[in-house]
DNA sequence: TCAAATTACGGTCGACGTAAGGATC
DNA sequence: GATCCTTACGTCGACCGTAATTTGA
């Protein structure tokens, strides 16, 4: 399980059609439903419905998507704070040193 | 940022050690120290101070270490609750046909 | 027949391990 | 000299894209 799925999982979930999906995630559509089968069986779930219209959730795909977003929100509230103190302040910067 | 390397950077910070942490992830140090080193430069900030007798967490670090143990902590949790209902009742396997 | 998902196949990029190289005490 | 961390280098596995296949309205 890693966060690319995650986030594969939310927009195909979100969407409700690979396609669709694919297309908000710039990718083409064959990872990205290689991604769901392997997430579905890494979990041991099914996560979804394939229907001839699309990809329709199931409950153990509704409870995912939850803690999914949760994951997702923490890991980009994680990444803006890395760079900034709780105070505000920027952190210096790890330049590796160029010449001199 | 991935999961793994969110592993990877709390077990050499709960470590203080580059050496330690490799053999309790079971990897060998030059993995290690890239991943650590690629987290930094992903993020823009220095996590470790690195001294002759190990890894010293630096304030950024300390920050990061909070939400990577909280971050884990969440993937854990929703991979226990994947299989599983809310009510605890298990969820069939999405098992593939194989012969019969 | 059309639209959607899936499988096949080839190429590329990333991650690991062994080995060699500094740096500090 | 010992103990770390780091860089060099080669190999292997993972992921993506194009193309072909399958399935259902």
């Amino acid at each position: 399980m890693s966060i690319a799925q995650l986030e594969y999982f939310v927009a195909v979930a979100e969407e409700g059609h690979l396609t669709r999906a694919a297309s908000r995630l710039h990718i083409s559509q064959p990872p990205l439903t290689r991604a769901v089968h392997r997430l579905e069986s890494e979990l041991g779930v099914s996560l979804f419905e394939r229907t001839s219209r699309g990809m329709l959730l199931l409950p153990a795909g509704e409870r995912l998507l939850t803690r999914a977003k949760e994951i997702l929100s923490l890991v980009e509230r994680t990444r803006r704070e890395a760079t900034r103190t709780p105070d505000g302040k920027p952190t210096h910067l790890p330049e590796r040193p160029s010449s001199s």
